[in-house]
DNA sequence: AACGTACCCTGCCGGC
DNA sequence: TGCCGGCAGGGTACGT
């Protein structure tokens, strides 16, 4: 479920929150994620003080005291919470009397202590369209793929690929060494402006069931996306979905505008 | 190395 | 109304 913008939404609530406490207790729920827990994260966990937390592409990072992160990823259904949500607890944690639940229906998500590799931070500072160019050059697969792909480029998923795609006037299956100079810089521009839109509207919520804050408040950017969840374009083009799947995703797209 | 595919899970939705 | 297939925002492990 969740990309960059509903990770740095929980993000920021879970900072204001937990920084600065001391984990004092944690639980794992039966049946917890589809992937353990490593036994040497848990051991130091109890004690350990939440210095702050950060996130890197979808990756929730508890900064902790004796040195060491812990991994959060919320995989495609999981979400935070502090108080409700009591079905489908995988994790959770109480740090200075706040406790801290990971709900995840699916069991995708995971809990570790180690990030895997992955590409540039597209909200960084130094993200700009000569690094674009560096993570699309020599790769003969749809640019959408090496959107998706986390160790290309963090964070984007098929909500914010889809999007920054049909603003750059991109079709998802063009070859990623095929796009020129001049569409990488549209592509660029067009990937910070929506995630940073995307922050500022708390994410993307599809459904009732969908992306919720740890307080339990939905995301906005559904109301403003030009393509994704609709039919039309926002010129009034009827979009085309990719029966063939990229990057094991359908993919959204308006023919006529998008080349 | 890069790319495609299968797989991991549960819940929902539309079609019959 | 009820059942069933298809689909969903994720990553990973393989084979080629």
């Amino acid at each position: 479920m969740p990309e960059l913008p509903e990770v740095e939404t929980v993000r920021r609530a879970l900072n204001r929150r937990v920084r600065g406490r001391v984990i004092s207790s944690y639980e794992v729920g039966r049946p917890a994620f589809n992937r353990p827990i490593p036994a040497r994260a848990l051991r130091r966990l109890k004690g350990s003080r939440i210095l702050a937390v950060d996130r890197r592409g979808k990756y929730l990072l508890l900064r902790l005291s004796r040195g060491w992160d812990l991994v959060c990823h919320l995989g495609m259904s999981g979400s935070v919470s502090f108080g409700s949500d009591d079905g489908h607890v995988r994790f959770r944690f109480t740090a200075g009397g706040m406790t801290v639940k990971i709900h995840d229906p699916r069991r995708f998500g995971r809990v570790t202590d180690a990030l895997p590799p992955l590409g540039p931070e597209p909200l960084a500072q130094d993200f700009d369209a000569a690094v674009l160019a560096r993570v699309l050059r020599g790769r003969r697969a749809p640019v959408k793929s090496v959107l998706l792909d986390q160790a290309a480029l963090a964070g984007i998923g098929n909500i914010y690929a889809t999007e920054a795609l049909y603003a750059a006037r991109i079709a998802p299956a063009r070859p990623a060494d095929e796009v020129t100079e001049l569409e990488t810089r549209r592509l660029c521009a067009a990937i910070k402006r929506i995630l940073k839109r995307a922050i500022r509207l708390g994410g993307t919520t599809l459904s009732d069931e969908a992306f919720r804050d740890p307080d339990g408040r939905p995301g906005r950017f559904q109301l403003a996306t030009a393509v994704y969840g609709r039919r039309r374009c926002p010129r009034g083009h009827l979009l085309a979905a990719t029966r063939r799947p990229i990057a094991g995703r359908t993919s959204l797209y308006c023919p006529a505008c998008q080349s």
